[in-house]
DNA sequence: AATAGTCCCAACCGCCGGAGT
DNA sequence: CACTCCGGCGGTTGGGACTAT
């Protein structure tokens, strides 16, 4: 992977953006860290955010983006991507001052329109397969996509839906000009997209609450996430088939018992049992409100720091942000 | 470094029930 | 009542990521 380092003209381009009250801007690198660069307020709320790509990525998901927004109350009203990706056509945003002879910086601004046009983010790993099958598909028509998402599908939908709301999805799927199936674009921005997806690993408390859900409810996934915010069905059956079942396949003592037992006030299964078996109590548990106020994370201020934000930091910030905001 | 094996999860498939006609 | 359409659900799987050899 080629790093690219961030030049002070880029700096330059970001902070002209950063004018708003509620902005703020990123570098994702390749390490799904996001670097801090151009942060004026606390990252609560963001009307504008801006992504700078840094390094070369064969695979990125548009979730890592929309990490951001979630911790906002409402989509930001516009989203700029920066990346050294080469551009073409050129942008009028375009930047110059080379950080790479070969590879122009590109200023893309993600407009919330219906209509979006391919904008510069084709990313090489997606060349292959699912792109020529999309220019194919173009000529043969009707031909309805398969596979994994690209991300100028992701964008489409999520400007669909942040401008029109879901609806009927066979229809939302036509209108927006997405050639998928409405099932398709329902499980994907259910599954995926949706501003209040909670990712990150499952909690402790997550796990115990699964286990106990899933002895009383069996297999009834979706009626299990809804008692897990911001959990989807497909992850907790996918957490509950590679991990629990293979572990009880394995006949291994569950690693949590230990943890829970290190936890005050839930020294043995009994505990543990009736604190589950009240469903007013569930929702304390998975949203971590035991009492008291709800801390919000600490972020890095004004100037520019070397600050990584991990993927762990950002789910941090958007359940303390959906604490915050429940209030 | 190369290969094989394993893990994980996004996305698909098929079925079912409800709503509308 | 029968049919169609659609959304929701649970089961399954392909393939990328990761780990072990």
């Amino acid at each position: 992977m080629m790093e690219i380092p961030i030049s002070v003209d880029v700096m330059e381009t970001v902070s002209s953006f950063t004018h708003h009250k509620y902005c703020s801007a990123f570098v994702l690198n390749g390490n799904n860290a996001f670097t801090n660069i151009a942060l004026h307020q606390p990252a609560m709320s963001f009307d504008i955010a801006i992504i700078v790509l840094h390094g070369h990525f064969d695979n990125i998901s548009l979730s890592n983006f929309f990490l951001l927004p979630i911790s906002s109350p409402k989509a930001p009203s516009h989203l700029f991507l920066l990346s050294p990706i080469p551009c073409l056509p050129p942008s009028p945003y375009k930047t110059h001052r080379n950080i790479n002879s070969d590879s122009s910086l590109c200023l893309t601004l993600l407009d919330p329109s219906p209509v979006l046009s391919l904008s510069p983010l084709q990313m090489e790993g997606e060349g292959s397969v699912a792109s020529n099958k999309l220019i194919n598909d173009s000529n043969q028509e009707a031909e309805v996509r398969k596979g994994p998402w690209t991300m100028e599908e992701d964008l489409i939908l999520i400007n669909y839906i942040s401008n029109h709301g879901e609806g009927v999805w066979n229809n939302l799927a036509r209108s927006a000009g997405l050639n998928r199936t409405g099932k398709s674009c329902r499980l994907r921005w259910l599954n995926y997209l949706r501003p209040d997806v909670r990712r990150g690993n499952i909690t402790q408390q997550e796990q115990l609450l699964i286990m106990d859900l899933h002895a009383r409810w069996g297999n009834r996934w979706s009626k299990i996430a809804r008692q897990l915010p911001g959990r989807t069905d497909n992850e907790i059956k996918n957490y509950w088939r590679t991990r629990i079942q293979k572990r009880a396949k394995q006949s291994e003592p569950m690693d949590f018992r230990s943890n829970v037992e290190a936890c005050p006030g839930s020294s043995h299964d009994d505990g543990v049992n009736d604190q589950l078996s009240h469903p007013a109590e569930e929702q304390s548990i998975v949203s971590g409100g035991g009492g008291g106020g709800i801390q919000l994370p600490q972020f890095p201020c004004a100037e520019f720091t070397e600050h990584i934000w991990t993927l762990e930091d950002l789910w941090l910030m958007q359940s303390a942000a959906d604490d915050y905001y429940m209030i």
